[in-house]
DNA sequence: GAGCCGAATCTAAGCGCTCACTTACCTTTG
DNA sequence: CAAAGGTAAGTGAGCGCTTAGATTCGGCTC
């Protein structure tokens, strides 16, 4: 095993890491249409063939992207959920690490919440299939709650919806440059969750 | 004054609105970038160049989409909200409103919503003017509600914030196909805007 | 009311340019 | 030397937009 910092397997990995990187700033600022692969390549400090060198196609690249984000999501939301802790605070849970994530890696959650019809249909029904989970996890919870009499609302499937929502439409306003820390907005958004599936006092 | 169906201007206005309709289906579809005009010029069935009989640029149509649809929902929204009603009541009007136009014209409120780094500087400048004085109208109702003690919220803009949020959000999850129709979603949103506000009961 | 003009609408053709991606080749490293 | 990383120099296709000119039509003249 050699040093790691002039093998050439490393150089490799670095150049497909700071590829992706790029791609995802750029889709982020620019939208996938908007970005050309030259952008990408130069922004990683590379020629424009050597995208080819690690990713099949742009395309590639954006699936790349939004199954890893996603892949991250529903695991940081199916962790929040899982413990034997009450509804509310299983839902408080999932929401501040859902909001935590759309602001702290609001570049990333752009992407994959606003790009996503520019992949192949393929991708895209993998990807949707991965957002239906996302979906799942907070649903039940929230019905969890309303079946046990901790919550209490007209309609579980809406509320779920709705605080989804609040979360990613977060990544299209926030600003890191803003007075609004990530903390800040996942303490309000656990508390503003509470009061939309009415949980008891 | 000549018939309307076969007057020379009549056929001109028709063509320009005919521009402005494709290129909103065309840009919500595919965004601004993944929209060609001959795109735009073909699903109003003209031919290429016809797009800059009617319209400077690209930009310029877009330009055009996004002051029409900010203005419309400045006004709506503005409407609801200058009644002598209560605060809830007006915080309720406003939310209802807001997701109305959202939900019916999803396919207008995605274009105004999400395309609009596609802007110059000088256009994007404009429309954020509008947006920030749609902010505003929310914000003032929700600080007025919690100065008369009607409302109780521990952040009353991050509050308005959500609210808008939710409206702006629901056009991209939309579907006119879906089981939701437009009228339950302002019902729900509505009861659930007083919920965040903390509206007495 | 026939004949014509000017303005507006619209298109065929194509301009210069950038796009995503390929090929043929060199370099680095184990 | 084999394998992997990387690039210079392209490829054809499609882009936004322009130009030159044909067509349409209301209104004016006599």
């Amino acid at each position: 095993m050699s040093d790691v910092r002039t093998s050439t397997q490393a150089r490799g990995d670095r150049s497909r890491a700071r590829l992706l990187d790029a791609a995802v700033q750029a889709f982020s600022a620019k939208g996938f249409h908007g970005t050309s692969t030259r952008d990408i390549a130069t922004a990683a400090g590379l020629s424009p063939a050597a995208v080819y060198v690690h990713h099949r196609s742009k395309e590639e690249l954006l699936h790349a992207i939004a199954v890893r984000g996603h892949e991250i999501i529903l695991e940081a939301v199916t962790e929040a959920t899982r413990t034997d802790a009450a509804p509310a605070e299983r839902v408080a849970a999932a929401v501040r690490t859902y909001v935590l994530f759309h602001a702290r890696s609001h570049t990333t959650a752009r992407v994959i919440n606003y790009e996503l019809a520019a992949l192949t249909e393929e991708h895209f029904r993998e990807i949707a299939g991965m957002r239906r989970a996302i979906d799942t996890v907070m649903r039940e919870v929230v019905e969890e709650g309303v079946r046990s009499g901790d919550f209490d609302t007209p309609d579980p499937a809406k509320a779920a919806t709705a605080l989804l929502s609040l979360g990613i439409d977060l990544a299209r306003w926030y600003r890191d440059d803003g007075s609004w820390t990530p903390e800040s907005l996942a303490d309000f958004y656990a508390d503003l969750a509470l009061r939309v599936v009415g949980a008891r006092p």
